[in-house]
DNA sequence: TCCGATCCGTAC
DNA sequence: GACGTACGGATCGGAA
């Protein structure tokens, strides 16, 4: 295939001086076998790889400044004065640098007299006129280049700028950036603009006159007094900057843009100089581009892009004839709800994949969703399997689509085979196809620089997700096979996939917050806060930062001379525990637990919450993490609906802030003892299967068992002793971590568990049997059979493996726990369903479920919902679900 | 400027 | 070091 005799359409045009500077700063340390410093030659050979990679680009070329003076210091002495030499060690790589262009077969241009912005804005003046053209920069000067044609890329980091970012940027369009420069200044030119005006009032006042050399002419007129002067000061310097920024277009040059048209590297010739440097990773891209198969190298696949109907159709047509569909959902920073489907992705036979393109004007979500209903819909002829199918389903119901339950979701099953945390998609295929799949990181960087992915262009994502959902399909037999083998195929089929849909719902649904009692109580708690604060300050005798850990240590143990308690890793602990024992020596702790209760309640939920309402539907939306947690627990996110105040009077106001629709009540159904009862299950222990049989109390019964007396006459500190005992169990914890909660003695905490085990022998014999088969097996399973694998049972490190020793009991009865909610929500959401009524399940927080009710619905619901939650799973002791009703969520409880 | 580590505190 | 499972806010210091 020969480009060379067409004009180039896609042009890269790279600063390398620039470059060069940012890669050298970005990457400090790395160096050749030999010694030699390599690292801004590797991070621009990187950039280089990633541009042309990601702007498809069918011409590149590498402009360098002229070495010395050029025509700029000719017109002001000081210009780039004050800049530091250049570092010893890059000046080192820039022959090596020229080699690797070389090697790419790409020109580069050093014109002397001239910087590379001259350059490049002479190449951009003279490239096609349909071309589009992307300059590698981050010199401001260049923005000056910008159209709707050219854009300005940050290498690196894979910020663009194209007229609107521009524009957002500097306040102005590109064509009037040099006048607000002119105003500004730059002191890494050393230009020096005008003096007393910054960015914000040169962008208004270039808005306002239209460009400098007007603004200038009519300076009398600027309202602004100290602009005014300011400009009637410095209109020659002004003048003079921005006759300095402005780039010349008219740079002899000695070769042309169809020169930089990209042929391919000289694979050899590279290949060498990667050796040579020790460029591991570059020399295994090179070797994956020169042979077709092997392992480890990118999956080849055939990515077909659909944006029309009729292209749909095509792939309709195909899907149809298979047994399952593949579908892998490509969102924006949005989440799921409100249109922020932009793509997805479908494997077809053959390591093929289409791509729908989701276009509000050519193919609708809506459209496709429609299309696909007879087919993937609850009466539909072909199983669809995906990775985050939930999303999927809740793209779907947006459109009023509801799918069926996927046959398969790799994402959970990975999770179900290894309950260790970070199952990404291509860390699952490399481990179980060896294949190398990019993350969605790698596509559009990370964190606040990332690309949003309207943004990136359609091929590259494209070509992602068509990847990653082939991927995905061929994961589907071996995790199958392995989900099998390991005995979880019904947890699978019968708890976790129907429940993808049960998470789909309660996220789509949502729940409704009352924003006016959080603006209230916001106000109330600020107000609060500044009178603690002004105490604590006056009681310190100094004003310092109270949520400052370290601040708050000098204060204390410094300064107030109290006694240290304990220490953590990096200082004195100023935790609640602490805080409280000092209270004892000094009024100022009370009062910092005072300021910190309140401002947890304020930061953490008061605050975030009102951001998180969703503007179309007015609710909050959480994520449920399905595999969430290592036990088989679910977590939530945005908020974190699992952790909502509840404990202490101030707290729980936060409650009643949840509340239900217009017309609806809430429900909420909770376990009760639920993890002492899958404790008494598995001890198998007669004195606990009785207790909860008689439906005692439970930490009453045990206090009178461990002390040998009646219910009756079992005091209040007893009761709370026998309670943390009962906890301990379930947590493993040591006579030292029960004497530490209790504020009693090592020796009497041990007494007291050594009654305990001496009355419930049978949780002895429990807790040995279960540590014996977890060493034997290197994991544990819970009633379902859900696995955690504990590799550090066999630690000889002691501590190690006492934490593994704790979590594996506790993985058991917590993951059975688990278990337990997770069926009912199936069993109760298909139930709902099925009655037709309007109620639905909106959260869940370990052993409670909350619904939206009705309500005339809701006393009758109230028992149905009990008794399927009580019904769920058989057990040695009963399951108790306490219900409760009301209008905001501290009333149904 | 951004990001990760640390401390702390909320829930079950 | 000492009680399990999570998420998230504030601060701080080092990297970019």
């Amino acid at each position: 295939m020969s480009r060379d005799q067409k004009a180039p359409s896609r042009i890269v045009i790279i600063d390398g001086t620039n470059a060069l500077y940012r890669a050298f700063f970005a990457l400090p340390g790395l160096r050749a076998p030999d010694g030699s410093p390599t690292n801004a030659a590797y991070g621009f050979v990187t950039m280089l790889g990633k541009v042309i990679r990601e702007e498809q680009a069918d011409a590149v070329i590498v402009v360098f400044d002229a070495r010395g003076k050029t025509f700029r210091h000719a017109l002001y002495a000081d210009y780039k004065a004050g800049r530091e030499a250049q570092p010893e060690d890059l000046s080192a790589q820039i022959p090596l640098v020229h080699e690797l262009v070389e090697a790419h077969r790409i020109p580069i241009l050093e014109v002397p007299d001239f910087e590379a912005d001259d350059v490049i804005a002479t190449l951009v003046a003279r490239a096609p006129k349909a071309a589009r053209v992307f300059i590698v920069s981050t010199d401001k000067d260049l923005m000056q280049l910008v159209n709707e044609n050219v854009m300005l890329l940050d290498g690196l980091q894979g910020r663009r700028y194209d007229s609107a970012a521009v524009e957002e940027r500097f306040g102005v369009p590109p064509d009037k950036v040099l006048d607000v420069r002119a105003l500004v200044g730059d002191p890494s030119d050393n230009i020096p603009g005008v003096r007393g005006i910054g960015a914000k009032g040169a962008a208004q006042l270039i808005t306002e006159w239209g460009d400098l050399e007007n603004l200038l002419q009519h300076v009398d007129e600027v309202k602004a007094k100290r602009a005014r002067n300011a400009l009637g000061e410095h209109a020659e310097d002004a003048r003079l900057s921005k006759q300095l920024s402005t780039l010349r277009t008219d740079v002899p040059l000695p070769l042309e843009l169809s020169d930089a048209v990209l042929t391919g590297p000289d694979v050899d010739r590279l290949r060498a100089l990667y050796e040579r440097l020790g460029f591991t990773r570059l020399l295994e891209t090179l070797d994956g581009a020169s042979t077709t198969t092997g392992e480890g190298a990118a999956p080849r696949v055939d990515v077909t892009i659909v944006k029309s109907q009729a292209g749909l159709d095509a792939v309709l047509e195909e899907l149809a004839k298979l047994p399952n569909a593949t579908l892998l959902p490509v969102l924006d920073e949005a989440g799921p709800l409100a249109g922020s489907a932009v793509g997805l992705a479908i494997a077809l036979e053959g390591g093929r994949a289409a791509y729908l393109s989701l276009d509000e004007d050519a193919l609708p979500l809506v459209e496709v969703a429609s299309r696909l209903e007879p087919l993937l819909g609850a009466l539909g002829s072909v199983a669809w399997a995906g990775w985050q199918s939930k999303l999927t389903q809740i793209l779907f119901s947006e459109c009023g689509v509801s799918l069926k339950v996927p046959h398969f979701d790799a994402e959970i099953a990975a999770g179900l085979l290894d309950s260790s945390a970070g199952h990404t998609l291509p860390a699952v295929a490399a481990e179980a196809l060896g294949a190398k799949l990019r993350s969605w990181q790698e596509l559009a960087g990370r964190g606040a620089k990332a690309t949003p992915v309207r943004e990136l262009t359609l091929s590259d994502v494209a070509l992602w997700a068509g990847e990653s959902v082939c991927a995905v399909a061929a994961l589907l037999p071996g995790l199958t096979r392995r989900l099998d083998a390991d005995g979880l195929t019904d947890l699978f089929e019968a708890v976790e996939l129907p429940l993808t849909g049960v998470l789909a719902r309660m996220e789509r649904t949502g729940v409704r917050v009352d924003e006016d009692k959080l603006e209230e109580l916001s106000r109330e708690y600020a107000d609060q806060l500044d009178g603690i604060e002004k105490e604590i300050h006056r009681m310190a005798g100094e004003e310092f930062l109270i949520s400052s850990p370290k601040q708050l240590q000098k204060i204390l143990f410094e300064k107030l001379k109290l006694p240290a308690i304990r220490k953590t890793k990096t200082g004195y602990s100023t935790d609640e525990d602490v805080l409280e024992q000092l209270s004892a020596e000094h009024e100022l702790p009370e009062r910092v637990l005072a300021f910190r209760r309140l401002s947890k309640l304020k930061n953490t939920y008061v605050d975030a919450l009102p951001p998180l309402v969703n503007e179309r539907t007015g609710r909050i939306h959480p994520t449920f993490h399905q595999l969430g947690a290592a036990t088989g627990r679910l977590s939530a996110t945005q908020p974190n609906v699992q952790n909502i105040p509840i404990r202490t009077p101030e707290g729980v106001r936060i409650r009643e802030a949840f509340i239900p629709a217009e017309g609806y009540l809430l429900l909420s159904a909770d376990y009760s003892q639920v993890e002492l009862r899958i404790l008494a299950h598995y001890s198998e222990d007669q004195s606990l299967i009785t207790a909860f049989q008689s439906g005692e109390d439970i930490h009453r019964r045990t206090a009178a068992e461990v002390a040998g007396i009646r219910p009756d006459e079992v005091d209040d500190d007893q009761r709370a002793r026998a309670k943390a005992v009962n906890f301990g169990i379930i947590y493993g914890s040591s006579a030292f971590g029960l004497a530490r909660q209790l504020g009693i003695r090592s020796a009497e905490a041990q007494q007291t568990i050594d009654a305990y085990f001496e009355r419930y022998s049978g949780v002895r014999r429990f807790l040995d049997e279960t540590l014996a088969k977890a060493r034997e097996r290197g994991y544990v399973t819970t009633y379902l059979g859900r696995r955690r694998y504990l590799p550090d049972l066999g630690s000889r490190n002691r501590t190690l493996r006492q934490a593994a020793e704790r979590m594996a009991v506790n993985s058991v009865i917590q993951g059975t726990a688990a278990d337990l909610i997770k069926q009912a929500m199936v069993a109760v959401d298909a139930d709902l369903t099925a009655s037709g009524s309007r109620a639905r399940m909106i959260l869940q927080v370990h052993d409670e479920l909350v619904f939206e009710v009705p309500e005339a619905e809701a006393e009758a619901l109230a028992a149905r919902v009990v008794a399927q939650m009580e019904q769920v799973l058989p057990l040695r002791v009963p399951l108790r679900v306490h219900a409760a009703i009301g209008r905001n969520w501290r009333e149904a409880h």
